[in-house]
DNA sequence: CATGAATGAGAATTCATTCAT
DNA sequence: TATGAATGAATTCTCATTCAT
């Protein structure tokens, strides 16, 4: 018993450390990019000695792998919690149809506007010369799948005689843009300014407003 | 007049060495970004000592500061004649409207799609954070400006009695996204992918599409 | 037990390399001043990585002030020797008086005439512009403090009705200058020249009898 | 005439290129030192190219001679214009001796605290390691030169029966030092503080006090 | 297995000096 | 003869990575 707690002590403090320097890498990377993060300040950060870094993650890059990738799968939870208004069997008229597209515009906002959802954004995109799979990969977990979502959703409301689309993901895409490419953009070229909740209440109803029209049937 | 011309011609070198140092720092910086661009590098590139590039520039800061700036200004000028199409006295009617649109819309993909302009985009947001004010520059100049000269076209229309619009600034920005965001956003993940022809053309032709179904009286 | 002298041995090697760069700085900066002095030298100097150095110092100026500072110190403490004299119970006629103070004057003489004392004197007035703090430190721990202590010993001395002294400080300054200034100013000039231990008894010889005939009751 | 006031004004125009040389040196290396001062930044003080100094001067180490020597001969004239109150025939009795003495010390620390002397000593003796020559004229033609000048004048007061003085240069460095070193030496220390006329006066006065108890016959 | 030190390279920047024009 | 450019080395400092203890 003493053997063990001694080597689960071992584990857990390995691993105590391993999530220490993924939390100090993780805040790192997205405040300072990758280059201006130094491996010295990742360790000193976690408190813990850069041999150890090294022990766990092999070099920079593929600790920048890791983490990134960990991250993205975080911001594709919010596309799940997201996609959970979408199956609502309550959506069967118009006005159902709009209150629920307006509650996922909404969502969609206050998910991607998170700042630590942008700062990631604007690291992949940064990266996305260097590290070209990370950036494929976090496209498609987030970008491709919050629309490939949408797409469905869609597609069963078209089912259900409340809509007339074609292609379901340029539908798609354009409901997403509708709602986020405006503040989306601006982020990008301005981190520290947020979209006030007055702000994405209005965009995402004008959204609505603009998409349904097109799309209703 | 041999004079003149050893005059002309030493001040020729001058500012060709000059151009030449742009031509090379742009290229680099464009590809490479600041972080992974070296004045060595761009004074090697340029055929120029390094001495002579921080007689010009002061230090690589100031350097990049004035590529940005340069190529923005360069940016800007596609919004410009983007908006000559606006201006043209035979949108009437409905369908000399969408003619007008769906060809701004396709200007407007090709000037922003294009890789020069892709790669200051994400030269920009990757240095957001370190240079706020240029990206603040670029956002006036190029996006911001973009949608207020639509947003003014639109004016123009509603006032023709051709579209139904309260807030100009919003619909540009409907109709700018509605166009862009899709391969914009693609691109920013995927430098290397090019957006082809034909789905410039059903991209513009769709997003003209949708918004004349929101925005047409 | 083994463990202990690893680890002791852990940090004397820590403490080991600390203080190589320390004597190879202070050998460097006192000979070649601070411009001339690269970190470069002194790590090699002190067969340590440049890494080393700036680990346990910061910077360059945080080094140099930190053996200005020791040397200092180092110098304050002639001070505090040659202060012992002054307190010599024996001193109670003007034989005794002229006695101690003479010997006071050699020892002042021999400490202040040190080349390593001299070569930090004229180390901190070359970069009294640049570091003041240091200058100033510098003054006041070694030049002032000599003028106080011997201000102090001129009072005891006036108590005892020995001297005549009405400001003890000036007074102090007359006689510390008497005895020291003549070579104390030619070293600064010719560094390399030095002051005989004959020349030394004479000066201070000389300096005691002038003093005297101005201060003695 | 024409021929020749081209060639005058060539002459004219490289002897006034050549002043400005020197006084943009004078300025820089004064302020900030040998090392601290860049060929580039006189030629730019001086609006003159950098191959017009190297043309005048050979290189910066020469420059730096002939800046200094120049100086130097000026802080010379100090001496010169100090020693014109030494042969003043009226000198003849003890209160004549006093008040000539005194004027002599307040010229003395007039002529020596003067910030531009003051830059300079400081400038001569950070450098006199590397131009050991120059802190040995500087020293012949302002320290020893003002010494010989005293013994001199000490002398002739001795053979008027005034004073008692053995060895005149040394009885020479006694008065010299007990006027000046205390101010002097603080302001090695301390470049920015002045020493007010008060305090010089007194400093005067008190220095002839002690001077003349110890050598008054 | 973890810590401090070392390595070796590379970055930005500056300098004194020399070449062409 | 004077100017802008070039040279080439040096300096301070930082970084990612690897030993040795």
């Amino acid at each position: 018993m003493a053997e063990r707690s001694v080597v689960a002590g071992s584990e857990g403090r390995s691993a105590y450390k391993r999530r220490a320097i993924v939390e100090a890498a993780t805040a790192l990377f997205l405040r300072e990019g990758y280059g201006g993060t130094s491996v010295d300040q990742i360790a000193a950060d976690a408190a813990v000695s850069k041999q150890t870094v090294y022990k766990h993650f092999g070099d920079k890059a593929q600790l920048f792998r890791a983490i990134v990738l960990r991250v993205t799968s975080h911001a594709e939870s919010i596309v799940s919690e997201m996609s959970a208004v979408l199956y609502d069997e309550a959506v069967t008229t118009t006005d159902t149809l709009r209150a629920a597209l307006t509650s996922l515009a909404r969502r969609y906002l206050d998910g991607v506007l998170q700042p630590s959802v942008l700062a990631l954004r604007r690291l992949v995109i940064a990266e996305a010369e260097r590290f070209p799979d990370l950036a494929d990969i976090y496209y498609r977990q987030t970008v491709s799948r919050a629309i490939d979502v949408i797409a469905d959703a869609l597609s069963t409301f078209e089912a259900r005689g409340l809509l007339t689309v074609q292609d379901s993901h340029l539908a798609a895409g354009h409901f997403a843009y509708l709602v986020l490419a405006i503040p989306q953009d601006r982020a990008y070229f301005a981190p520290r300014r947020r979209t006030s909740a007055a702000e994405r209440d209005r965009l995402a109803a004008e959204a609505v407003r603009v998409f349904l029209a097109a799309y209703r049937r």
